[in-house]
DNA sequence: TATGAATGAGCTTTCATTCAT
DNA sequence: TATGAATGAAAGCTCATTCAT
């Protein structure tokens, strides 16, 4: 008997962690307004009211999954990047961020759909929650970033804002690149993370050399 | 009874721009899920019943919408493109593009909520409709690079997916620009495009130089 | 085919009628709580979206009949009162009043539920609602006491207090009258109020010639 | 381990009653729909299925707590009548069951609430149980009012009928006076019972001294 | 062309009640 | 004696959609 199709009367924490994982399935598939807690509970084998009775609302549900997941996303982050220690020149930090970035989207595809896309587009209080862990991956950037000009001859004259703007660009480029690798058969986390560094890291190079692009 | 408050029996074709300019508006607040057929014919100033005899349905409709901005955008970059004529360098070629790919942004958020948010995240058939949007931009780039590539010494042995990855990456870079352009004070869509520029072109001129980075 | 049974396409003051008797009597029969918007529904003969549609939510719904039916009742009540103008003794009013009062009771016995019973028994907003038709009857009746009061030699020694007092007993013993006038086959509105006035007005009378009962 | 801050294993009989004052509290506060298993539980300091252990519904929680509160304010206005023995004139006998009812009712606000209110609107089984409770009341009454008609030279020509309704009369006023007795700050049992008697002894009186109030 | 009247179907949420220990 | 875990059934409410004019 042991072992059986379904567990019964199961700890709390258990169930807690069955109804999430239920959740971000259905919420990537369907978005929140789409996905129904009716599925959710059928997806996670327990009844509706079990869900209710342990994660209160709909919107507590959502919000608990996107606090969860972007625990996890930033973790993995964190944890690749402390691998080398702080002494590790920029470059290196940002690969390994990159790295652990594009593995987690790779394997985590539901996670990395709720956050990048379903949370964003729902209003408050979701794309608040969603932001917040985007700030922080695109601070982190701009830091990396902020370093490697402090240790160029005049830093290439970027400003702070300068700084922000190529934050951005990269992390954007890094999600563009995510979705495109998780639909793309045959691309690793490592060949996403590589182009990444050769483009940007590249570009910031020579920006800080102030070579520019202009127009005409 | 001519000019009265509220103009009554308009022509086909000017009550249907009304419905599609409210359909916009509560499309992006709201999302696809969370507008409401109520709120967009109200928006319009006419009945439910006429967004339904003009529209069909809500599914048509948001697709009607999602067709007419996205037209409108690939049709304001394809001007901007056009402007010099096919002889033009292709460096020169992306800044008008995305030049104008910014502008049409920041001048028309609504509609760039709509085309690079909703649309994506409401599954088939609209994430399929934007999808067909997105990728005519991203062959567009990468046209550009491959154009560009052709013209150095060996083309840096890039692949053509090199070019897909660089020309996602690049796409992805925009789009995130163009939403924190749209969201920070002050930023114009010019400044938006010189960064893009400064940071990718001579992040893919090294590309084609054979100088990559490496880890380690 | 004029006259059939069921008429469809009403316009929207019949129906908002038709929803607020099918109320009156389901929230007679059930309560407020028990009563569902289903069964109100199916007793208007339309379906529940329409029912929102006009009275916004259960609550509301409570709420306007509870208003409706006390302003029935009152209106009853006024316009036996004022049948023979203001100089008429303050007995020949009360009279006048307790049988417009048994009279409707008699007439709209779940009217009479709603208000004397459901409303009452429901906490806020709709105790609140109720308690101010009552206190509006209470009033009345108190000034009718003070008024006899007033045209006696001394006027008994009657405070203010218990004026209000007598006009609580009364207006319960009326409640009660009415409830058991209802439920007992053959009493008539006239035969209770007769009942009530031969009871208490003596009782007064007797009060204001200071003649009172003490015990032992 | 004795003394611990919570009291646990007792026997039935103090659980019971702890799940009876509970019910009490959140029949009285919420009616008997809105008020919740979980909410009476909790007031008890128990689990749930304790309480269906012992109570087996919440149908019979509700009666059971009726017949207890019904037990209580019975055996207080009989024990309040039963002190001078069974001799005593009827109107002593009145005075001193309203003085008792009114005690009760001050005393036990919740109760009284339970009693005159809730059970009363609830449909069967609960409000024939009020009932049974209440007519035991008024047929009390009743006898008191016979007895005195019986000791006056001619009963003033009352019938059978004219008694029911004096009672009815008679007691539908001490509810309302201990309703607002209740509300009203500063009035005691001793004056509420006071003006009742005031009122009722007296017109009873002239009634059957056959001084009737006509019309006209 | 244009709309007031109306609904089928589905959703979130709650609650009395029971099972297994 | 006592409880943590779990659910069937139903209720309030909303929304895309259509009918009749």
């Amino acid at each position: 008997m042991a072992g059986g199709a379904k567990a019964r009367r199961l700890p709390r924490v258990v169930r807690e962690r069955q109804m999430l994982d239920a959740a971000v399935l259905s919420f990537a598939r369907h978005g929140y307004q789409a996905a129904s807690m009716d599925e959710i509970a059928e997806l996670a084998g327990v009844s509706k009211p079990l869900v209710y009775l342990y994660l209160n609302s709909k919107e507590e549900l959502f919000t608990a999954v996107i606090r969860r997941e972007a625990g996890a996303l930033l973790g993995a982050v964190a944890a690749g990047v402390g691998v080398g220690g702080p002494e590790v020149p920029p470059d290196e930090r940002l690969w390994a961020g990159l790295l652990a970035f594009f593995t987690y989207a790779a394997e985590h595809p539901d996670s990395w759909v709720v956050l990048s896309r379903q949370a964003r587009t729902q209003g408050e209080p979701f794309a608040g929650e969603a932001a917040r862990m985007r700030d922080g991956i695109v601070r982190f950037v701009a830091g990396l970033i902020g370093e490697a000009a402090a240790g160029v001859e005049g830093g290439g004259g970027i400003t702070p804002r300068d700084v922000d703007a190529l934050a951005q660009a990269l992390v954007g480029a890094a999600e563009s690149l995510a979705g495109w690798a998780n639909e793309t058969p045959g691309v690793t986390a490592k060949e996403a993370a590589a182009t990444l560094m050769n483009f940007a890291w590249a570009g910031l190079g020579n920006l800080m050399k102030s070579e520019r692009w202009s127009p005409r």
